[in-house]
Order: structure tokens, then sequence, then C-alpha cells
DNA sequence: CCGGAACCGTTAGTGCCACAAACGTTTTGT
DNA sequence: ACAAAACGTTTGTGGCACTAACGGTTCCGG
């Protein structure tokens, strides 16, 4: 009988997580998106896609043609990262690279017509990923959920310190 | 006047991001991650501390002392990821790391008396940067915010098909 | 008109995180 | 008694955000 919990404490903490993580803002977002992220990278893989080739297909749909440079800003992709991504996005046949005539240090990315109907079925498995990201809401809570998030980013990207 | 677009084109879509791009949630939740570990990694970081010293710290006060395996359980943290933060409480001296004699192949993690005094700074310390992240939301849509927060995860949790 | 500053795409590399694989040691189940 | 499992540890992987530096090109001020 040298075990002198068992009685008073009954076994009840073994893969429990103190409240006080549980009630972290910080924590619950970074743990969802994690989850987020791998359904999304999964999804997305099954159409031989990453998230960046969407970012970048729908900018230049909505926007039309632009530099590398152009494409980072509508984006968020880092200049430097935005190489492979156009490159695997080239490989595809979905984006045309093309040196700028006007301005030699540029190139104009163009979307292709297989690019365009590619986007078209990103569209739709990002749009089934998310009902089942957010599968557990309702569609009035789907909503605030946005607005939410949307508020807190806006925050937070316009006034850093 | 080579120029030929800049009449019709109002240059409006410079660093226009799309609207798909905008209103996806996996992308709000992401971005906002991104900007919400940052706030807390430089936060913790002046306490000499990284976000999972809390974790660890936090578990061990609230559950008391357990094994690396345990603490992993409670915390999340991969057991390959816990042999260094606990390298680093202990080097710290806010945790001690001890050989279990019931079972040699466990060690027995107890929380210290500093480590105490350490988890109470950073209970502050996390509690103003938290103020910070949710700056914008009233006292009801911090509530409404961790709720939905807490729903997805715990859906996406219990059911990872 | 010329020289430096700024911009462009590109390469290479950093640090953090979630996670997988394998290993020696120790304990458990049958 | 012997295989299976658990434990702590080391090493490695892949993705992401980000920095630094480069050669090439264009812009701008004197």
């Amino acid at each position: 009988m040298t075990r002198s919990e068992a009685v008073d404490t009954p076994d009840d903490g073994v893969l429990k997580t103190p409240d006080r993580l549980r009630r972290q803002a910080s924590r619950l977002l970074s743990q969802l998106t994690t989850r987020s992220d791998r359904l999304i990278t999964e999804g997305l893989a099954q159409a031989d896609a990453r998230k960046w080739h969407y970012a970048v297909l729908a900018s230049l749909q909505d926007f039309g043609p632009g530099s590398q440079a152009a494409l980072s800003g509508r984006t968020g992709i880092y200049r430097s990262d935005m190489v492979s991504v156009l490159n695997e996005l080239a490989e595809r046949d979905l984006v045309e690279r093309a040196p700028d005539p006007d301005d030699r240090r540029r190139n104009v990315i163009t979307i292709s017509r297989r690019g365009r109907r590619h986007l078209r079925l990103l569209d739709k498995v990002l749009d089934d990923l998310h009902h089942e990201l957010l599968a557990p809401l309702s569609p009035a809570e789907r909503e605030e959920f946005l607005q939410l998030l949307t508020r807190l980013l806006d925050h937070h990207t316009s006034q850093p310190s």
C-alpha cells in the first residue's frame, strides 16, 4: 500500500489539460490552425495542389496578369517563396512566365486556360474542405466567426506595435 | 506614351487581395495564428521563456508531478520535443527531473519553488499578451470567440476523419 | 548624362513547429 | 520465460515565415 494518492485523487487527471491552457486564445488558435492546415493541405494534395497555388491563381484570375512582386503583395507570399510556387504552376502549365519587354527586371505571370479550369476545381475542393472545417457551426455562427477573425487580423496587420 | 493601361485601369489592384482569399476561414486562421504566435513568442522571450515552458509548468502545478509521457499527454507536446523543453526548464531550476524508483523507465518531473514563482509571472505576462491579442473585441465577443474556437477544436480532435 | 539608389527575381539559409523512425533500457502480459 | 509494449532520447523531415545577399535592370538627382 505504498500508493498514497489513489484515494482522494481518483486518477482523473491522466490525460487532462489544465483549464488555463484550454482557455488560452493563442493556444486554441494555433491548435485549430494546425488541424485546419492539415485538412486543407491533404485535401489540396489530392488535387495535386498546395494552398499557395490557389492564392496565386485566384489573384491572377481576379486582378489579371502581374509581376512576381505584385503577386507577392496580393497573396502575402514572400517573393523568395514565390519562385518555387511559380515553378510548380508553370511546370503544370497553369501559368505562363514571360519576361516583361517594358521592364526587363520583371516577369509577367499570366494564368492559362488550364489554370482557369484548375482554379474552378480548387474552388470546389476548398469549398468542401471549409464545409468540413466549419461543420459544427451554424451558418450564422460561421459568419460571426469570420467577422471576428477578420477584425482581429485587421487590427494586428494595421498596427503591428 | 507606351503605357497603354493607366486609363481604364485606375491602378486599383496593386496590393489588393481577392475576396475569395479574404473570406477563407483557413487562411484567416493561419494568418491570425502567425501574428498571435509571434506576439506570444516575443512576449515570453522577454521573460526568458517559451510557450511550452508555460504549458509544462501549468500542467505540473495543476496536476502534480508526472512522467514525461504524462506531460506529453497533458500538454500536447510531442515526447521528442519534451526532452529539450525539460532540459531548458531544469537548467533554469524551474523543475526537477529525477528517475522514478518504482519504474526505472520513467523520469518524475516536479515543479520547484522557483518554478511556481516563474509560473505566476508567466500567467501575468500571458494575460497581458492576450489582452493585446483580443484588444478589438468586447468581453462578450471574446467569450464568443473562445467558444467558437473550442467547439471547432473539439470537433476536429475527437473525430479526425 | 552619369552614378548611386532602389527594385526585380533568385538562391541559400535560419528558426520554429508538428511529427516520424529507430534505438537501448525497462516493464508488463501470458 | 519470452514477446510485446512503454519510456526517454537522438536524429531527421517537411512546411512555413522570414532574412541576407547576389547580379541584373531601371530610376532619379545633380
